[in-house]
RNA sequence: GCCGAUGUGGUGAAAUUGGUAAACACGCGAGGUUUAGGACCUCGUGCCUUCUGGCUUGUGGGUUCGAAUCCCACCAUCGGCACCA
C-alpha cells in the first residue's frame, strides 16, 4: 500500500472534527499541569493563508500536540482579528460590504488551518467583529474613559490622504502609512486618545519579568524611549513669562548660544518682537504644510528664523536670542529647548548655518580648545563655565540643577494613542456627544453598540467616518440630560480587538463578564505566544498596556499577559528575496498541501532552519521530507506485514550472530537517545535537530531486519514522529501497529539516561590539542590504563619526544604536549 | 549615527558547560533498477596533497594543553530606531 496523504489526512481530519473538535477542547479548570500555547491570530485577508502563518502554527500545533502526550491540560485557541482598514479596503477594492466579505475570508482560513491538522480548540474559536465579542473590547474603553485614560483632544496626527483617516505614531513608518506607503499629512484634529504614556514607567520596568527575544524588548525600550533630565525656565527679556526647556544635560548650561521653539509651540508668535512677526509665520506656516517625510529628507540642513525676542540664562544671566525652528519637535519634551551647538550635533548644524557662536564648556582632556570643528557630545571636565569650571559632567548636572533651581523629570518619546478612525470598520465608540453634559458614556447595559449596516461604507475624507451620514443612528437623546444629542462617529482602530484578545478564549461565551476571574486565575498568563516580529511595538505594546490596565481594575490577576514570546523568521522565496505577487515567487500552501500533504509541508517548515531564523524556501527540500515520510511508511508496513518472516537466528553465522546482537544493544541504546533528543528539542522548540534525530533513528532501524525488532521499536517512531506529522503517525498508528486508541493521545514516552550510554567510551588522543586517533576502553577506566594505552597507539607520533605534560579528561580524551 | 541579531561546505544547517567541525537533509558525481523519463536503492561528496599528511568555522590579534564556542579590535549582512534635546 502506498502513501496517500491526500487520502489519509482527510480520514484523520475528520474523526478530529468530531463533536465539534471535542478532543481538543481545553477545560475552564485546568489540573496543575497546563499550558496555554497561543498563536498570534490571523488576519482573515482575501489572499488566504501563507507559508509564514504555517511556520508559526506548526510550530504551536507541535508544542501542544506534545504537551498533550505528557498530560497536561493544553489550551490552544484560535480565532480572527477582522477590523480594520485591510478588511475594509478589500471590500471597497471587490464593491461588497465588510459583513459580507470578511465571513467569506474567515471560512477559507479556516478550511485551511483545518487542512493543516492543527489541533485547536474550536469551540473557543473567536472574532473581533462580533458583537459579542466587541461588546467587551467597548466595554474596556469605557472602564479606560471613567479612569480618565481615554479622552479627547484637540491634538497633531498623522493624516494618511489615502486611506483617509488618522493613524497611531506606531502606524507611520518613516513618515509613510504602514499600510499603503503613502506620505502621511499633519492634522490638527480632535481626536480620541488613550493615556499609554501613564503606564510608560511600568511597561519599560516589566520587560525585567518577561522571556522574550532581547530584539523585541529592546525595540519596545526604545520606543518608550525614557531619558532623565531638568527642566529649566528661561525669562523673556523685559517680560515675566518664560520658556521652559527640557535637557539631559543641565551640565552644559553655560554653553548655551540660543534657544529654539518648535513652529508649533504656542509662545512661537506670541513672543515675536513686531518687526519680525511677518518673516516668523510665513516660517511657521509653511513649516506646518511640510510632511513628516519633506522635513526629514533634509534634516541635516536647518532651517529657521530668529524672533527678534531674548531670554536670560538662568545660569550666566547671559542674554540668548530666541529661534524658531522645525528641527525642535512639539511632542517630545517642552517643544523648546536650550541649544548647546559646542556639544550637540544638531545644534551645531543650525549654529553654522546661522552663524551663532559657538562656546566650547566641556573639555574630554581639561584643555580649552580654541577652534571646535565638530561637536563633542560625550561628558567631560567643566570649563568656560564660571564656579563649576573643572567639574565633571555628571557631578556638574547635580550641583547645575541645584543652582539654578531646575525640575527634574523623565521624559519619554513614547506618546499618547490616537485611537479613533475616520472609517467604517471597526468597533463604534461608545460615547454619546451632548451639548450640555459634554461626552457622555454610554451605560454598560446598553452594549454592544452595534455597528449598523450601511450602504455607503467609503471613507469620506471629511474627517468623519461614513458613520455620521447616518442620521438615524447618529441622532439620540443624552442618557444625561434627555436633551438631543449625537453618537461618536470615528471608530476604534485595528489593534482594539487585538489588544485583549487572549483573555476572551478563556471564557468566549460569558455573557456576563469578560472572563469569569476564576477561570482567569486558573490559566493565564500566556506560557508560550508565537508570532512575527512585525508586531513588537503595535499589538504587544497595546496588549500589555491594556493588560496593565485590566490588572489596575482588577480583571485579570497578572501583570504581564505573555510570558514567553517566540518570533518565528520570515520564509522568504526561492530566490531569497521576501515573498510578494509582484515578484511571482509566493508558495501557495495549498499547493504543496494538493502535492505532498499537509504533513510534509508541516515537517518541511520545521526541518528548514531554527525558527527564529529568516530561509529561503526551497521546494526541493521539501521532497527530502515527503522521501522521508515515505521511508518511514515502508519500514513500518514491510515490518507488519510479512506475516511468515521468521527468526532465523540458528542460520547464522556466529560473526553475523555476533553483529546482530551488538546491532541490537546499539538500537536500544539509539532509541533511549533519540527520546531524549526529541523531547528536549520540542521543548527547546528546536524543531529541526528534532527531525533530524528522527531521521537517524529511523535510518538505523532500517538497518535492521525487522523481524529481530520488537514492536517497541517502531511504535516509538510512531509516537515521536506523532506531534510533527498527526495524520500519516494515525494512519500507521492504527492500520499497521492495530491500535484501536489515537496516537495523538499515546503516553510520550520516557528515557533512561542509564540505558544510554555505552559500558565502552570513545577517547580521543591528541598531541598538542590535535586529535590524532580515537580508542575505545571501558567506561570510567583508570587514568593509568587510558594514558598507557594512548601513548602505545601514538607511538609513532611521540617518537621518543619528552611528554611534557599530560591531560586527562575522563571518559573524554588524553591529551600529551611534547 | 545609535541599538539589536547574525556570519560554519555548492545550499538549508548541526555542534554553544571550551574537548573528533560539517550531524540531518538538499544538490552534485558514479553505479543499480527502468523501453525512456520520473520515482526508488547502493556508494561517494569541505579544501589542498608529492597519498604521507597538511589546511579549514567573516578578518586580525589574545587567553588556553586545546577555541566555531571565551576576550579585544575590525569587516560584512539582516532587522529596528533615527533632528527625541
Amino acid at each position: 500500500m502506498k502513501y496517500q496523504p491526500q487520502k489519509i489526512e482527510k480520514k484523520w481530519q475528520k474523526v478530529w472534527a468530531k463533536n465539534n473538535y471535542k478532543i481538543w477542547h481545553a477545560k475552564d479548570k485546568p489540573s496543575k499541569k497546563h499550558i496555554y500555547i497561543l498563536d498570534m491570530f490571523p488576519y482573515p485577508s482575501g489572499e488566504g493563508l501563507h507559508v509564514g502563518h504555517v511556520e508559526g502554527y506548526t510550530a504551536s500545533d507541535i508544542l501542544s500536540r506534545y504537551y498533550r502526550m505528557k498530560g497536561y491540560d493544553v489550551l490552544h485557541p484560535i480565532g480572527w482579528d477582522a477590523f480594520g482598514l485591510p478588511a475594509e479596503n478589500y471590500a471597497l477594492k471587490t464593491k461588497k460590504p465588510p459583513q459580507e466579505v470578511v465571513p467569506k475570508n474567515i471560512k477559507r482560513f479556516k478550511e485551511q488551518l483545518q487542512s493543516l491538522g492543527f489541533s485547536y480548540d474550536w469551540q473557543r474559536e473567536i472574532n473581533t467583529t462580533d458583537p459579542n465579542y466587541y461588546k467587551w473590547t467597548q466595554w474596556i474603553f469605557l472602564q479606560l474613559f471613567k479612569k480618565g485614560l481615554a479622552y479627547e483632544e484637540e491634538v497633531y496626527v498623522n493624516w494618511c490622504p489615502s486611506c483617509k483617516t488618522v493613524l497611531a505614531d506606531e502606524e507611520v513608518i518613516d513618515g509613510k502609512c504602514d499600510r499603503c506607503g503613502t506620505p502621511v499629512e499633519r492634522k490638527k484634529l480632535k481626536q480620541w486618545v488613550l493615556k499609554i504614556t501613564a503606564y510608560a514607567d511600568r511597561l519599560l520596568k516589566d520587560l525585567n519579568l518577561i522571556d522574550w527575544p532581547e530584539r523585541v524588548k529592546t525595540m519596545q525600550k526604545n520606543w518608550i524611549g525614557r531619558s532623565e533630565g531638568v527642566e529649566i525656565d528661561f525669562k523673556l527679556e523685559d517680560s515675566d513669562k518664560y520658556i521652559t526647556v527640557f535637557t539631559t544635560r543641565v551640565d552644559t548650561i553655560y554653553g548655551v548660544t540660543y534657544l529654539v521653539l518648535a513652529p508649533e509651540h504656542p509662545l512661537a508668535a506670541e513672543i515675536c518682537a513686531p518687526n519680525y512677526l511677518l518673516e516668523v509665520k510665513k516660517y511657521i506656516d509653511l513649516s506646518l504644510q511640510k510632511t513628516e517625510v519633506e522635513r526629514l529628507l533634509n534634516a541635516k540642513e536647518k532651517t529657521g528664523v530668529f524672533t527678534g525676542s531674548y531670554a536670560i540664562n538662568p545660569a550666566t544671566k547671559e542674554r540668548v536670542p530666541i529661534w524658531i525652528s522645525d528641527y525642535v519637535l512639539m511632542n517630545y519634551g517642552t517643544g523648546a529647548l536650550m541649544a548647546v551647538p559646542a556639544h550637540d550635533e544638531r545644534d551645531f548644524d543650525f549654529a553654522q548655518e546661522f552663524h551663532l557662536p559657538i562656546k566650547e564648556v566641556i573639555s574630554y582632556d581639561g584643555q580649552i580648545h580654541n577652534e571646535i570643528l565638530k561637536p563633542y557630545t560625550g561628558e567631560g571636565i567643566l570649563v568656560n563655565s564660571g564656579p563649576f569650571d573643572g567639574t565633571p559632567s555628571e557631578i556638574a548636572r547635580e550641583k547645575i540643577a541645584l543652582f539654578i533651581n531646575a525640575r527634574k523629570v523623565v521624559n519619554y518619546k513614547l506618546r499618547d494613542w490616537v485611537f479613533s478612525r475616520q472609517r467604517y470598520w471597526g468597533e463604534p465608540i461608545p460615547i454619546i456627544k451632548c451639548p450640555k453634559c459634554g461626552n457622555v458614556p454610554l451605560d454598560e447595559k446598553d452594549l454592544p453598540l452595534k455597528l449598523p449596516e450601511i450602504t455607503k461604507y467609503e471613507p469620506t475624507g471629511q474627517n468623519e467616518s461614513p458613520l455620521a451620514d447616518i442620521s438615524s443612528w447618529v441622532n439620540v437623546t443624552c442618557p444625561r440630560c434627555g436633551g438631543p444629542a449625537k453618537r461618536e462617529t470615528n471608530t476604534m482602530p485595528q489593534w482594539a480587538g487585538s489588544s485583549w484578545y487572549y483573555l476572551r478564549y478563556l471564557d468566549p461565551k460569558n455573557k456576563k463578564q469578560l472572563v469569569n476571574p476564576k477561570i482567569e486565575k486558573s490559566w493565564m498568563p500566556v506560557d508560550v505566544y508565537i508570532g512575527g516580529v512585525e508586531h513588537a511595538v503595535l499589538h504587544l505594546l497595546y496588549a500589555r498596556f491594556w493588560h496593565k490596565f485590566l490588572y489596575d481594575i482588577g480583571v485579570v490577576s497578572t501583570l504581564e499577559p505573555f510570558h514567553k514570546l517566540i518570533n518565528q523568521g520570515i520564509i522568504l522565496g526561492e530566490d531569497g528575496e521576501k515573498m510578494s505577487k509582484s515578484r511571482g515567487n509566493v508558495v501557495n500552501p495549498d499547493d504543496i498541501i494538493k502535492e505532498y500533504g499537509a504533513d510534509s509541508l508541516r515537517m518541511y517548515e520545521m526541518f528548514m532552519g531554527p525558527l527564529s531564523f529568516s530561509k529561503p524556501w526551497n521546494t526541493k527540500g521539501i521532497t527530502g521530507i515527503y522521501r522521508f515520510l515515505n521511508r518511514v511508511w515502508d519500514l513500518i508496513q514491510n515490518a507488519f506485514s510479512q506475516k511468515n518472516k521468521k527468526k532465523d537466528e540458528y542460520k547464522l553465522t556466529p560473526e553475523a550472530k555476533k553483529k546482530l546482537q551488538e546491532d541490537l544493544k546499539e538500537i536500544e541504546r539509539l532509541r533511549q537517545k533519540t527520546i531524549k533528543k526529541v523531547t528536549e528539542d520540542i521543548e527547546a522548540l528546536h524543531f529541526n535537530t528534532a527531525i533530524s534525530a528522527l531521521m537517524t533513528y529511523t535510518n538505523a532501524l532500517g538497518e535492521i531486519p525487522s523481524e529481530y525488532l520488537k514492536k517497541t521499536y517502531y511504535e516509538t517512531l510512531v509516537i515521536l514522529l506523532a506531534p510533527f506529522a498527526p495524520h500519516i503517525t494515525e494512519e500507521m498508528w492504527h492500520i499497521f501497529l492495530k491500535h484501536k486508541t489515537l496516537v495523538s493521545f499515546e503516553k510520550w514516552p520516557k528515557y533512561n539516561e542509564k540505558l544510554i550510554t555505552d559500558n565502552d567510551v570513545i577517547i580521543i588522543a591528541q598531541i598538542n590539542g590535535k586529535t590524532k586517533l580515537t580508542f575505545k576502553v571501558r567506561k570510567g577506566e583508570n587514568q593509568k590504563i587510558v594514558e598507557e594505552k594512548a601513548r602505545k597507539l601514538l607511538k609513532k607520533y611521540l617518537n621518543e619526544k619528552k611528554i611534557k605534560k599530560t591531560i586527562f579528561v575522563a571518559d573524554k580524551l588524553v591529551n600529551f604536549v611534547i
